[in-house]
DNA sequence: GCATGCCATTGATGTACATCAAGGCGGGCG
DNA sequence: CGCCCGCCTTGATGTACATCAATGGCATGC
């Protein structure tokens, strides 16, 4: 695990390095954010933008690459523009957990404590926006509508956590794959062209990682949802939802996910 | 399932009728309070103290009584001033989750939101405070600070959410009591008068749920934590910690926990 | 074009934990 | 006091998932 560490934590303070950090010159990018009106952001008024702007940085990391490693100072926040990025912590003989991927628009660093409590590391290529702790804390002293925001963001994210424990300490593999597709749906599809299509960025280890199984195992319960006529797969990482019913079944949802 | 709410639900209504309301009379119970200076009431001066007051009434629940359903409208937030509650999810079928035991000067209601996103029922008898959301709202506007420490407590119970899902996805059976007694023993050992006993006012059916196991299977894991010398119980519900270095080795503690 | 290596899939086997079942112990109540 | 009833413990058996192992597809690079 430790070259691991040293190894990405390179590549990520390499990653860091090349991003056009500061973005001096380009006016007011936060006006024309792709996820302002999704993100945190939204809380803020339209006056309130340039402030923003004087303290964000832009990063950009290719899959593969940290963002920050699990006990590292945690000096920045950031919000996830484009792309994807797991969350996960180890146990020193190299056992993971993913705890969460994050889309665009999702807030990454809630976790206002002394160090980052996992890691961060890119699935696919992502941009992120990138806020001093500092400065953002400041900000959320003279805009309550802010720090509102983040109280809402953290309460969101909470109520996931508690979802995610039901299904790690009590649901079957069929039932853990199919929450999963069925949030991914949930969450990805509202802002893609197909409504019954899902994209899956990560690997399968990923995605075994997030969900307490093992490869194989995600493996055979895809096959099996793919005979059973639940889903089809175009590639291994492109799935149809053929019967929603069926999957929302297999999720255990009733009011929840 | 459904007997169970309806009924455990009746008794939450008794039980939240019983409790001494407002609690007019008495002239200013927070600045008395056993876990002042502990709670988020900490994030309060003293002149402001009177405010919470005025919207404060105090509850008590005995064991197995509900404080709340999930699904139920989330009209009040709690801090709990005495005893243990225990919050969880349930499957349709009765599978249950257990996502948090609370004790004294702990947090109830984060999750701001429309409706409670669990249940929250007593384990042994406790006395918690409650604050109607609204009126709770408005002071936040007005007093940043307890804003602020709720975002903290917010952050905390997120990290906290995140080692469990690492429990729960990862550890073996063993690991998981071993981790279970270590936090334990860090969040009641300060305030208890002997640092290595604990007490588990919990059942072993609450804990299994609590860890994504049986309740065969948590007392085997005791008996074998016995057998090897890191533990011995006095009662089922009293541990004596023999060997922590051993527990904490079991636990998977590195930096966290 | 072919070699290389990663990733996904599938099969054979093993095991940690669940399930089923049977006492033992202690507390509450008649 | 003694019966009853939950709760905990322990044993026997079952199973869902992990582990081990082999193969094929696909992308990357020489």
């Amino acid at each position: 695990m430790s070259q691991l560490s040293t190894k990405s934590h390179t590549e990520a303070i390499m990653g860091l390095a090349g991003a056009k950090s500061g973005d001096r010159g380009s006016p007011n990018p936060c006006e024309a954010c792709a996820v302002r009106g999704l993100s945190v952001c939204s809380a803020l008024e339209p006056e309130d933008l340039p402030r923003l702007d004087r303290i964000v940085s832009h990063i950009q990391v290719s899959p593969g690459q940290l963002v920050f490693l699990e006990g590292d100072p945690a000096d920045h926040l950031f919000v996830l523009t484009d792309g994807c990025i797991k969350l996960y912590k180890m146990l020193i003989d190299g056992r993971r957990q993913i705890t969460g991927f994050l889309f665009p628009s999702d807030f990454l660093g809630l976790a206002m404590r002394e160090r980052y409590a996992f890691s961060a590391e890119a699935v696919a290529v992502s941009a992120l926006c990138r806020f001093p702790k500092r400065q953002l804390e400041q900000l959320l002293v003279e805009i309550p509508a802010l720090e509102r925001r983040l109280l809402g963001v953290a309460s969101n994210e909470l109520a996931a956590a508690q979802d995610q424990m039901l299904l790690l300490g009590r649901k079957t593999a069929q039932e853990k794959l199919g929450s999963f597709l069925h949030s991914l749906l949930r969450r990805t599809a509202p802002r893609s062209k197909a409504q019954d299509r899902i994209h899956l960025p990560m690997s399968r280890a990923d995605i075994a990682d997030y969900l307490g199984l093992t490869v194989e195992t995600v493996s055979r319960c895809f096959t099996r949802l793919r005979k059973d006529g639940v889903v089809d797969f175009t590639t291994p990482q492109d799935v149809l939802i053929r019967d929603l019913g069926m999957l929302s079944d297999l999720s255990g949802v009733s009011d929840e996910y």
